[in-house]
DNA sequence: AAATTAGTTCGTTTTGTTCCGAACTAGACG
DNA sequence: CGTCTAGTTCGGAACAAAACGAACTAATTT
């Protein structure tokens, strides 16, 4: 099977990118953009591991990472002994799920840094009490548009 | 001196959020969290060594590493040859400066995405044709939003 | 029942990260 | 000029993460 050098090189650049936003082993994360770079038939063990040239054990690994992560899931046929593993779900709604949790950490943090400093450091608030308020708006703002976001994209399924 | 067990714990607790969102060493997350905790006048090397309890080589490094990407700077007064580390920018400030780049880099490859599964895999765009644009209305959205945010905490500077 | 296929588990190797101490440099001061 | 102070650079130790191969299991198929 031979894979055109485009979706080999995204399979890097994409990949690469998986890694921090999703917080990925960098072999689960190239097996995810495999995935939604596939065809929703989804892809076997044998094809993925063609494909990326991973050992058995490393892949067998990483998809049940992803599994346990809901990113991928599988289906088998009939009469066929092989899964068929494909995404879940576009990588950018995992990511979006995932922006919204960390949000909530983002404001309590802030919250928590504000709070020290007003009583440590009041001169550090003379005219800037509100810069704790602006970002505070904005990380709420932001999950906002995510939540829209994400409605959206579940409507289209 | 001594220096009370919240803004030690505090160092801990923001550190290690610091690390994942802005990428960076635990100890250079450490010296960053301590600065934003810390007043105006910024400390010394080795008042950030005698709190955080590193070495010297490794607050060396790590401060000249937060100093290229602009987290960090210094002043120094006159016949006193020790430098004065404060943070730049309140590290909110950095982390959507930080965000904005990044975001660039996601409407890239969202396009890249959509386009690559365009012709390899039309019927992914059946009726999904929008998630592409879904996505990347929303990121837009949130440069809007940044660029809004970063506008007003200047306004307060 | 033997052989084959599809995937898993375990112990090891490879690779990478983080931090340290010791030796060094650069500038100010006596 | 020598010495003190303030910080830098380099090599390596300790640990953590990622991936591998070999041996295994479980479910067919012959």
């Amino acid at each position: 099977m031979s894979v055109s050098t485009e979706k080999k090189k995204l399979i890097e650049e994409i990949g690469l990118q998986l890694e921090s936003r999703l917080n990925l082993a960098p072999l689960a994360a190239r097996i995810y953009t495999l995935l939604t770079l596939s065809s929703k038939e989804g892809l076997t063990f044998e094809q993925i591991r063609e494909i990326i040239g991973s050992s058995k054990s490393s892949t067998s690994v990483n998809l049940k990472i992803l599994m346990q992560l809901k990113h991928v899931d599988y289906y088998t046929k009939s009469g066929d002994r092989k899964r068929y593993f494909r995404i879940t779900t576009y990588f950018q709604l995992s990511a979006l799920k995932i922006d919204y949790q960390a949000l909530e950490n983002e404001i309590l943090l802030v919250e928590k840094i504000n709070s020290y400093n007003k009583v440590h450091h009041p001169e550090k608030f003379k005219n800037e009490e509100s810069v704790g308020d602006i970002i505070r708006n904005y990380l709420k703002s932001r999950q906002t548009l995510i939540a829209e976001t994400i409605d959206k994209i579940n409507k289209h399924g």
